[in-house]
DNA sequence: ACAGTTCTCTACCATTTGGTAGAGAACTGT
DNA sequence: ACAGTTCTCTACCAAATGGTAGAGAACTGT
């Protein structure tokens, strides 16, 4: 989550920050560099085309959302419902701070083939692991039967969609003080719990 | 649903595709125009520009929506969990069949504050008429206790995310065929259900 | 002091973008 | 037959886009 410093970490937090927000066609690379501070063959220096610039941010992107997530694992309780309540607070600490990193990984469907099989290729050893010990939990008789994969994919959509899609909340008349940020969080984890629940 | 016939419906109609597709910023007017087979400049004569068009097509997204939604209550069962398994199967059929239906309403977040907020206004009633409902049911105790609004998010957030974000279901090894639909359907009502259940 | 590398710049370019101007079909009602 | 409206077209345009070419700082190690 560090804000590093060189040239080439601004350049790619600041686009991250753009293409997560506002997806990756309607950031131009004048922009990015205007907001940098910085000329635009500066960017084109560091990353040899945009498309060389999308895949870095995705790439580091998805290496920060592992990174965290593990951690979160490793120091988690053993209780599946404990580990997954866990999880998702880690989580949604840095996805409320900054959308865009979620919001990032919605845009993987926008790329071409290559480029997002690649990012899936980082976050798939997280997944498979997610899968396997569903799986083993709900044998254990700890967490809900089902379908393990598609369980996983529910959890992070839900988790995903409800932190990148301050519209809807908005429209339910949710507001992002603090308050509200903790009613949210709280909500969504008993939400999962009661959506896992055996 | 009806992909209607004259020039206007299916500018809308591709539009709708693809905007929620690839996004409002990443398609031109040359494209759709090309892709209805008319010239870009018919487009304008239809709509005064571009952003007229977006506006056009997120209405008329949501007024279909609102359609089918209302639809699937008045001819519900009066079990609140019933129920909400009725509005998501009556959703999760255009919504599978046309991914860029629900994809176009996350478009939302990323258009000027006033087109976004007349297009909540459209779903406005609706949503609002869901949380007093949910509120209802969750007096008489038959769905789980907690705050309506944000569980109605929720369950939108897990719905909408789930039916738009192939990438995700990719990555955890599941297919887009009959089987996979039903079994993802299946897996989603489970999930709402037990999430709600009191 | 100097050569080499690292980094950022100005100047430019071809293409694509949303949009304008205005002409000409094709269909009205009379 | 004719005038008016509805609809679609060709021909442009200014601005913005991703990207190239190449010069000049600024920092190396010697």
């Amino acid at each position: 989550m560090a804000r590093r410093s060189g040239t080439r970490d601004q350049i790619l937090d600041r686009a991250t920050d753009l293409f997560g927000r506002w997806g990756v066609e309607a950031v131009s690379l004048d922009q990015i560099a205007q907001e940098v501070g910085v000329a635009k063959q500066t960017l084109l220096y560091w990353f040899a085309s945009k498309d060389e610039l999308v895949e870095s941010v995705l790439a580091a992107t998805a290496e920060e959302l592992a990174v965290v997530v593990e951690a979160a694992i490793r120091a988690a309780p053993d209780d599946p419902l404990d580990r997954i309540e866990a999880v998702v607070k880690a989580v949604f600490r840095p996805a409320v701070r900054r959308p865009a990193l979620l919001g990032l990984i919605r845009e993987m469907s926008r790329l071409p083939p290559e480029t997002s099989e690649r990012v899936a290729d980082h976050l798939r050893p997280l997944v498979e692991r997610a899968i396997a010990w569903m799986r083993n939990e709900m044998d254990a008789g700890r967490l809900r039967r089902s379908d393990p994969d598609i369980v996983v994919a529910l959890s992070y959509a839900t988790v995903t969609g409800i932190a990148t899609e301050p519209e809807a909340l908005r429209v339910v008349g949710w507001t992002a003080d603090t308050a509200g940020l903790r009613r949210l969080r709280t909500e969504l984890v008993a939400f999962l719990r009661s959506a896992l629940t055996p």
